[in-house]
DNA sequence: GACGTATGATTTGGGTCCAAACCAGAAGGC
DNA sequence: GCCTTCTGGTTTGGACCCAAATCATACGTC
């Protein structure tokens, strides 16, 4: 069990490291909570209901902010699916190739594009939804009704400071230090 | 705000796509909110204090493991991490081209590499690490101390759910259907 | 109408990311 | 020694991922 007892073990070594520097622990501890729990609930759906159909994580997501949404332009799809809009051109592109979504220009303004499920993609998601829940219900079993509201609250409270507040942080901390890009990305021409 | 409207807007539409069909709300709301903090999270630590030093989230967090743990062998640094032992090679390449990492073969296996900080990457971490506890602290600001020991808590019980059950699990629901390899990865020879 | 400017989607470049294939050293059996 | 089998790192192929650059359409103003 790497998970419980390596945190809580790293969190005392990391604090040694500082030599008493005031680490917050407890805040230490809710994030890197937070990443571990997604990267394992994420390898454990995409390796249960996912691998069988041969669905990324992504690709799940996206089909699934346009399965609830219906009809939807690229940019809100990209924005609910915490995705960039290059990123979703090229999943748009795969899941199109499979026959799940369509693409379709809006009626009256040229530069937006609308996504929708094709029938199979309907027909897949209607299937896929509920063995995705099934895993959701698994992964969450150890928590009792009552933790996963807890659970549920906190992590939405994280999401609204950042959403809410952390634009001003950043520039508060970067200051106008205008940073360098970074390394991966397209250079000046 | 997005994060709380939409998601639970989006739990009553998938409750009525699938017709009264038992789903499983709360749990759905879970899985679904630890996703959208870790990747908001995860945006705001790149976004802050990784991109000034021109780090990756994974680069940071390979750098961080060898960091806490000193001198280790790849495959314990890769599981720490959370990532595969392919992506680790890549990662620590680039990470031994900026100096801040160094690679040395086990004394008496040599099939065995062992990573280890050079100067440089000591420096850098002592240095970043308050910085990244400080943003640590930002993102859990409207969390009570409890709210935090609760949260961490619940996400410790799932990610050990997964690490324990999950394998019969996934034995159970997949059956022994041997499920073709997915679309991306290496094809045979 | 012609000409900026603003707003969307797509392309591009560099860097992850995984799983399977590969390769190389270790450990046993003979 | 030699020949399996095992174990651990690296390479490879395809898909993701972002940000900046680019392309394309709208909406002004003149």
């Amino acid at each position: 069990m790497p998970g419980q007892r390596s945190i809580t073990e790293a969190e005392k070594l990391a604090e040694a490291k500082l030599g008493g520097s005031p680490i917050r622990r407890d805040r230490m501890a809710v994030v890197a909570n937070i990443y571990r729990a997604a990267s394992t609930v994420r390898q454990h759906l995409e390796n249960s209901v996912l691998r069988g159909v041969d669905l990324s994580w992504t690709a799940f997501v996206v089909l699934w902010v346009v399965w609830i949404w219906g009809e939807s332009e690229t940019r809100h799809v990209a924005e609910e699916a915490g995705i960039s809009k290059g990123t979703l051109t090229g999943v748009v592109r795969t899941l199109e190739k499979r026959g799940l979504v369509q693409r379709a220009s809006h009626p009256t303004d040229g530069r937006l594009v609308l996504l929708s499920l094709t029938d199979e993609g309907e027909k897949l998601m209607q299937r896929l939804f509920p063995a995705f829940n099934e895993e959701e219900s698994f992964v969450t079993d150890k928590l009792s009704d009552a933790d996963c509201r807890a659970v549920a609250d906190g992590l939405r409270r994280v999401v609204l400071q950042v959403e809410q507040n952390g634009e001003e942080r950043r520039q508060d901390v970067l200051g106008d230090a205008t940073l360098a890009p970074r390394s991966s990305g397209r250079r000046k021409a």
